[in-house]
DNA sequence: GTCTATAAGTAGATAGAC
DNA sequence: GTCTATCTACTTATAGAC
């Protein structure tokens, strides 16, 4: 699966490398080219514009971000088991890919058109599913009661913007507790799903 | 306070508005002059280069993020009460300025050298602080035993996380859910806080 | 202080040889 | 498919009039 050496391929990693590190407006197509170890024209040759090599980057960003959390959603378990396993799995998917949230944040907000009708209608056709179990909980009192959307959020923020803020983090942890982001993120799903566990669930 | 109607002022108000929707990369002078409502040649009058106009606004944003909340870091106060007012003032800071967030993390990303001494220098002098009162509090049994660098992080997480993906989450909360943005951060203080307060307090 | 005009450099894109 | 050389357009920055 994971990748033919073909030059097609080496250009897109070495795009996802440069896109991912300047975002769109800042990259050079010389740098990616440079990456990729072949020349400029051939960038030109395979995706003819910037533009449409950054889009092919984006997608498969995009894809990797919905891809396997999709089906986690879908699944038919039992209320904390589903919530642990997607905190796993986000988490295993964030640090095999750290850069992903803040790419694709930034560069929806500087360009929104490429927010795909695709990405939100995934999520739409996920969410109300969470949603509608979250309040079978609170009916059945196995959770305490909570708005299921400000529920998600928290979840989703605690798994996300670590890695979103990473940068930054890093040097603050760094420098103040002597600990490394690698080291906080082991223990993290873990913290987490304590952390959620611990305020939600009924006696 | 806020803001001489000088054409210096106006330039920093516009070049603020431009940097933050298309980054440093991305913004063009023509565009912030427009914005502003004045000649391109001006702003090189005052600034000199696009460079260090965006440093000047990069250095607002960071003093925005940074300075009120080092008041309540410092304060000498109960614990739940810091906690509370904490996540109260900073998602006004947030409301008032959406777009902060994203900005400083991109630009950071982007750009390692304009993460400053200054900003990492303050975290480092406030968080240990906090970090020995949430110790202080786990050893009273008042709350459970928990690793503070990530309660930290939790409730950092949760309270910034949503402004940083607004531009994603506006679409899938209108589509999914017909709430606006607004209306669920209206109720994320209070949802925030019961959140945390839940799970660590101890019985 | 503010403008118009222009200089100098850069980046995306193409032509054409191999 | 891959390269070198080049074109064209755009962008920052400056010169100089008012």
């Amino acid at each position: 699966m994971e990748h033919k050496d073909t030059t097609e391929e080496r250009i897109l990693t070495a795009a996802q490398v440069i896109f991912t590190k300047k975002g769109l407006a800042g990259a050079r197509m010389q740098e990616i080219a440079d990456e990729a170890g072949i020349n400029k024209a051939l960038l030109h040759y395979y995706f003819r514009s910037k533009e449409k090599l950054f889009r092919k980057v984006f997608e498969r960003a995009i894809h990797i971000l919905l891809s396997q959390v999709g089906n986690v959603l879908d699944a038919n378990q039992p209320f904390f088991e589903k919530i642990h396993d997607l905190i796993g799995l986000y988490i295993d998917m964030l640090v095999a890919n750290p850069g992903l949230p803040l790419f694709v944040l930034s560069e929806i907000n500087q360009n929104p058109e490429f927010l795909e009708k695709q990405f939100v209608k995934t999520l739409h056709s996920k969410l109300p599913r969470l949603v509608s179990q979250i309040n079978d909980e609170i009916a059945k009192e196995t959770i305490k009661p909570i708005n299921p959307v400000q529920l998600f959020l928290n979840i989703l923020s605690m798994i996300v913007f670590p890695f979103a803020a990473r940068p930054l983090l890093e040097r603050v942890f760094q420098s103040s507790f002597n600990t490394t982001f690698e080291d906080l993120m082991k223990d993290r799903k873990k913290e987490i799903y304590e952390f959620i566990i611990n305020s939600i669930k009924n006696n």
